[in-house]
DNA sequence: CGCTGCTTTGACTTACGTCAACCCAAGTGG
DNA sequence: CCACTTGGGTTGACGTAAGTCAAAGCAGCG
């Protein structure tokens, strides 16, 4: 690996975790390296199956996909969106088999490795392991906001707080251009998300419609007042914790590891 | 710390831990030390508060707590209950501000330690740093299976289904006997959890009473046929990840960390 | 041009929520 | 020792948010 590839993050793994810790060289080159093996799928394939032996760890570069569970009779609750940047079950790769499938929603592009690898990082880079310990508790962070939307927010509140939860998500890694970005999802989905029925999402999605909040065409969705959706949906940025630097990490991880970057 | 104090770990957390990795005497004697300083609360007290900055990491030697998230309206969700042995949001002390309050549900034990620890952890033992992620992830996969019950189970499923996961849960640490066990917890916290209504889980709880799965008598439940209450729950035990050895855990981290433990 | 997969809408059903009593046990204080 | 409170549990009557069923519209596509 050369030194000029390794200074810019070219894995977008890697410029998520610039955006909130600066990186030695080595880590990013390690993080480049880790993300060498990329391949591509189709719109809804399985990448992972519920029930399956993990094979390896993966990172989203392009293209959303959905984390869900079954139950034996079919219905089904999506338990996160994989958007670009997202690692897919970072830490699930610890166990043996997956308890919930991952699928794609659009073509996608995956970057893969083994899942040694992150015993490795652990070893060798510990800033990193702290680093992806926190994205992974952003992650959890964000299923538990989807528990209390499913189990206390109505309907319309849940759709409100999930499309303005995408819409921050999606700002960050810079897909969304004025209020408006593509939810490549069929309602189907987003009742399985919410915990809803398909017919009354879409009488939800109408409703926010009709009160002149959002505007579909398609795929796109454009949100008209982000304050006033956010509000319906009771959100409450706290959760997403996209507050940049994590000061007590970026803080201990520097301080204390200069033995080993002692090299740069 | 003595020697031989570093042999048997004392502390639940490297009980936990033992039981599917085995661990070198400086990682024992490192969790002891960290667990060294043990605070006692009251029942229904605030470990942290939602909003709240984060003080310590804690875990759980004794007693009950739940990590709950609140509306601003009141309306309240139970993301998860915290039991024995139990780290109280590992991660997301790396957070802030939390983002969930933790309040106890009986009188507890807690030991408490700097996250700066963490930190130290990370770098001086990436076992145990990888066996704690294994351990966020488990809880991760605890609370996706709560919002895929809160989001599709009925009412009566998903009371039997926290029946046999509180069951399943409590059995590692000991604390089921044939069957029963303390359930310390009024139905307004388990309608919280649940995403039920106080009146309604009343009558589902009612209903289980009347087709005979459980025995309620006060704080005491009893458990009569958990393969019956576990099918009506649709119970699968994949999400517990209770199967002892991760094995690409323990194999990866045993190959390769000679280096470091040649001192043992 | 007739699939197939998705959305939309109306009519009706139901699981669950709300309101409002009443009960009971455990304090607690006069 | 007994009133009185307080925090929970229990039950009935009734309301409603959301589910189900069913049919029709509407792309895209081979």
């Amino acid at each position: 690996m050369t030194r000029a590839q390794a200074n810019i993050p070219s894995s977008p793994l890697g410029r998520k975790i610039t955006s909130y810790m600066s990186l030695t060289d080595e880590e990013k080159s390690f993080l480049n390296e880790l993300e060498r093996n990329v391949t591509r799928h189709g719109s809804r394939s399985d990448l992972l199956q519920q029930g399956e032996r993990y094979g390896c760890v993966r990172v989203m570069r392009k293209g959303w996909a959905i984390r869900h569970k079954a139950l034996p009779d079919g219905r089904r609750q999506v338990v996160n969106f994989v958007l670009p940047g997202d690692i897919i079950g970072f830490y699930c790769n610890l166990f043996e088999t997956a308890d919930h499938g991952v699928t794609t929603l659009t073509p996608a592009e995956v970057a893969n490795f083994q899942p040694e690898r992150i015993i490795e990082l652990f070893k060798l880079f510990p800033r990193l392991a702290a680093a992806l310990a926190w994205s992974g508790a952003k992650e959890e962070a964000i299923i538990a906001e989807r528990l209390l939307s499913v189990g206390r927010r109505t309907a319309l509140e849940r759709t409100a707080h999930l499309i303005v939860e995408l819409l921050r998500r999606l700002s960050i890694v810079g897909l969304v251009e004025e209020g408006r970005f593509t939810l490549p999802v069929t309602q189907e989905i987003l009742a399985d998300a919410l915990g809803l029925s398909i017919v009354h999402i879409n009488r939800t999605l109408r409703r926010l419609r009709d009160i002149g909040l959002i505007d579909l065409a398609g795929q796109q969705i454009t949100v008209h007042d982000v304050k006033q959706l956010a509000s319906v949906g009771q959100f409450d940025e706290l959760y997403l914790h996209l507050i940049q630097a994590p000061k007590q990490l970026e803080h201990a991880l520097d301080a204390k590891s200069d033995r080993k970057r002692a090299g740069d």
